[in-house]
DNA sequence: GTGCCATGTGAAA
DNA sequence: TTCACCTGGCACC
């Protein structure tokens, strides 16, 4: 689940179900107690994503960062008392809605000082897009001042916010360039065609909640096998050149390719 | 039913 | 560089 996409939405739910309300915060698991003791009660004031981290700024100060990570995930209810299963770490209710988080990378609550840092260290989101920040120049200028290879720049999330490796491969792959191609070697125009397509499909990602890669597949509902030109799909023939798609380990994590069409 | 792997960091060594 | 996180989907028995 958790590429950029999901976390804009979840951050979305949270904004309409929770923002300006005093919302009850609670660990069935145990392991978020205190923290949740000290927000429980207080007004969630602005919820927001940036890349794959969510914050919950709470009346009071308080700014609470969670990062899904591998295994992370969001469960919501109708109702403040649904039945907990499993391992909850934190519970957030309102009157009739409830969200549960269970077995995320971090949910902690950071000070003003640390979230600044964050958010500058972090790259541009293509889910915020803000002219005035300069966000596609930043990703370029980004790629351009590294000797990694643009694969492994996608994925660094100080170079872009939000993309995983899904998106990766697919992005270099609708873009036709090689993983291995190195970030100053990459061309500025070719680096605003892969960022302006980020921005459409972490979109269609956020409206849809399916990482939809396939122009002519936007509106229809693919399943899970259909939605991709390379993800999962190794050794199998590319759609395009009829290649076979190629499968190898860049830094730990799995890439996928077409040496036919990607050079 | 069992066991492996995963859309990812983050801390320890 | 390795391990921890410790869930859930799915291939395989």
């Amino acid at each position: 689940m958790p590429e950029g996409h999901t976390v804009h939405r979840i951050a979305n739910t949270f904004a309409s179900e929770f923002v300006g309300k005093p919302v009850t915060v609670t660990s069935p698991q145990g392991r978020f107690s205190a923290d949740a003791n000290l927000l429980s009660g207080r007004v969630l004031k602005r919820s927001r994503a940036v890349g794959k981290q969510m914050f919950l700024e709470f009346d009071g100060g308080a700014t609470l960062r969670i990062h899904l990570g591998i295994y992370g995930k969001w469960q919501f209810h109708r109702s403040a008392d649904a039945p907990v299963t499993g391992q909850v770490r934190a519970r957030f209710a309102v009157e009739e809605f409830a969200a549960d988080l269970r077995g995320p990378t971090a949910c902690e609550i950071i000070s003003k000082d640390d979230l600044k840092k964050l958010l500058a260290r972090l790259g541009p989101d293509p889910l915020n897009p803000n002219p005035a920040n300069r966000e596609a120049a930043r990703f370029i200028e980004r790629v351009r001042a590294s000797r990694s290879p643009i694969g492994l720049l996608l994925m660094n999330q100080d170079v872009i916010a939000g993309i995983g490796n899904v998106y990766r491969a697919e992005l270099l792959f609708r873009a036709g360039v090689s993983p291995h191609r190195l970030g100053n070697s990459m061309r500025t125009n070719q680096l605003q065609e892969i960022w302006d397509d980020a921005v459409k499909l972490l979109r269609i990602g956020v409206k849809t909640g399916f990482m939809i890669t396939k122009d002519d597949l936007f509106n229809k509902n693919p399943s899970k096998s259909d939605r991709n030109w390379l993800y999962k799909r190794e050794g199998q023939p590319c759609e395009r050149c009829n290649t076979k798609i190629a499968l190898e380990l860049m830094a730990t994590r799995k890439l996928y390719w077409c040496p036919g069409c990607q050079k």
